[in-house]
RNA sequence: AGCGGGGUGGGGUAGCCAGGUUUAACCCGCUGGGCUCAUAACCCAGAGAUCGGUAGUUCAAAUCUACUCCCCGCUACCA
């Protein structure tokens, strides 16, 4: 069967050992399903895929110190991102998971061709070993003292406290994560991807993709230039994908190897169960990979290296990155209990309005983005409520009041409605140019633009004066609240639904073509259904 | 230290890549007025920045170049 999709979107595969929080949801999902849900309504043929990042060393230390599977541990974190997934509206067409017998096999087969291709060679390299645990400790098995602020108790990667990075060996006062006891330095065989060779050809591609964003492109130039180290993908440890060479016994594969070979297992899995060919899907696709800047080497550096050196899978077309998330100006930290989860704002606030915020004010670029209270409830009761909330309210219980609930009949057109109509056109036109360019803060004060104008409409027309005189007027503004309703859809969706029952149209919001909101589509004496509050005060 | 990004009215931003379509735009806030259909929402008018600094390029610079000051991020086995 022939390959049906056009555009394959995937995003950052989420850490599989806690909440999902608001800065995750700023730099990746949500702008991704923003778009999603705008290619669709626009008619794309387009697929959104995750999957939760399963392996890795703090996976391993968490589940142990629970005393779970890790596993078990994974698959519990799985479903837990699921529910805050939806309860956001960011849908996925699958959610997998790394750990998946999938992605386990497409990983070993990365590995073998690169291996076979002479990418990958072994080498010993000392690494600190725990006799008593009687096995060899990577990156966050040991703790230890901060070497520049004296700071108990880090990671021997980082310092909590100080922010330095810490280089290998230097920690003071090392110890075992497990049982405590110091560990002892002690060879081991690691195998090396040869990045370095890759350096030309990804210099190459990096210049030559104009859809790259050039501000980190730049970074990651900055890089290339240096001169690219080749790459530790191996790990002593028992939770990963193993190394597929007999030699290789007790090794795994770096979390880094195999975690964006998730996007490529994730979409054959999904086109293997429609019965389409998987790989001819990827490589007809247009790919976009949404992520954070914080792994913006991991995915402009590695991942394309990797997908040339296996020859299979074409490369990402658009690699959308945003920066970091900052809250009241000081940065995320999830041990300084400076952070918010999904779970804990849903908990105070309506989704669309973390999506109407953020969406607002997060850039296309890796320029950080800072939520504020204060200016979050201020964002929402003027620019939502007051501005579009109002001209949809008003219109509503205008008619509803007015003319026993029924779209009034139009008449003759004057100039102030002609110039209504123009702006609608221009509105939707103009809307997704710049969603389509990723740009989805400018699609939304775009539209918050149109409805400052509908409000100005309202305003001018004074209905209220004559209802009969007004009725063009309201037949006008009840087709433009649908119009609404499908320009906002990608940013409020369920705010959108709401909207679209309230008018009592037929279907539903998300499933309706984005370019029938230029058109006047509700007929003179259709009946809505009575208005209530689509937005409470925040 | 190096690399990347940024400094625009009281706050938050757009514009800068492709210099003049702008009397520097938008939102919030502020001042005054109007309306009363609407969740004290809406509409109109107004005050307020010469675009971090200096020096250049140009007929013309917030937009290009050099230097400089300040802020933020990153620096590869942290996901």
């Amino acid at each position: 069967m022939s390959y049906s999709s056009k555009i394959i979107v995937t995003t950052a595969l989420i850490y599989a050992n806690g909440e999902i929080h608001l800065g995750h949801v700023t730099s990746t999902y949500l702008p991704a399903d923003i778009f999603v849900r705008f290619c669709k309504l626009r008619g794309d043929d387009i697929i959104h895929l995750s999957a939760t990042d399963d392996f890795g060393t703090p996976i391993l230390i968490e589940a142990n110190r629970k005393g779970m599977n890790p596993q078990k541990f994974v698959d519990y974190w799985n479903q837990r991102d699921r529910e805050d997934f939806s309860n956001l509206g960011i849908h996925f067409d699958m959610f997998d998971k790394t750990s998946s017998k999938e992605n386990r096999e497409l990983t070993q087969y990365f590995f073998t061709k690169l291996h076979e291709k002479g990418y990958i060679y072994k080498r010993p390299i000392w690494q600190l070993y725990c006799e008593n645990c009687k096995k060899f400790l990577p990156d966050r098995y040991v703790k230890g003292t901060c070497p520049y602020c004296q700071s108990a108790d880090q990671y021997s990667d980082s310092c909590e406290n100080c922010g330095r990075i810490i280089p290998p060996g230097e920690i003071l006062d090392p110890h075992c994560v497990i049982c405590g006891s110091e560990p002892v330095q002690k060879e081991s065989e690691h195998y090396f991807f040869k990045l370095s060779q890759f350096s030309d050809r990804l210099k190459k591609w990096l210049t030559e993709n104009k859809n790259l964003q050039t501000d980190v492109k730049n970074y990651v130039l900055g890089w290339v230039k240096e001169g690219l180290k080749d790459w530790d993908i191996s790990r002593d440890l028992p939770w990963g994908i193993p190394v597929p060479l007999k030699e290789a016994e007790g090794k795994v594969l770096y979390v880094w190897f195999n975690n964006h070979i998730g996007y490529i297992s994730t979409a054959k899995k999904y086109f293997a169960e429609r019965q389409i060919d998987g790989n001819q899907a990827w490589n007809s696709a247009t790919i976009y990979h949404f992520i954070g800047k914080d792994i913006a080497y991991h995915h402009y550096l590695y991942l394309p290296a990797m997908r040339m050196g296996v020859g299979d899978f074409k490369l990402p077309d658009f690699i959308p990155t945003r920066g970091y998330f900052t809250l009241e100006g000081r940065k995320f930290s999830k041990s300084r209990e400076w952070f918010i989860s999904v779970r804990e704002f849903l908990d105070k606030f309506p989704p669309d309005y973390l999506r109407f915020y953020l969406a607002g004010i997060t850039p296309y670029s890796q320029a950080d983005v800072n939520f504020n209270w204060s200016e979050f409830r201020k964002r929402i009761n003027t620019e939502l409520i007051a501005n579009i909330g109002n001209f949809i309210h008003r219109v509503l219980t205008f008619i509803w009041n007015n003319y026993d609930g029924m779209v009034p009949e139009t008449e003759t057109l004057d100039q102030l409605d002609r110039t209504l109509l123009d702006e609608l056109r221009n509105a939707v036109k103009e809307v997704a140019q710049e969603i389509d360019r990723l740009e989805l803060s400018k699609g939304l004060r775009r539209i918050t633009k149109f409805t400052t104008f509908c409000n100005q409409y309202f305003q001018r027309k004074t209905p209220w004066k004559d209802k009969d005189r007004a009725k063009t007027a309201l037949y006008l503004c009840a087709n433009i609240v649908r119009s609404l309703a499908i320009l906002l859809e990608p940013y409020i969706p369920f705010s959108a639904e709401k909207l679209w029952e309230q008018l009592n149209l037929q279907g539903v919001v998300h499933k309706q073509a984005w370019n029938t909101a230029s058109e006047l589509k509700i007929p003179t004496g259709h009946k809505i259904n009575e208005p209530r509050i689509l937005f409470e005060k925040a």
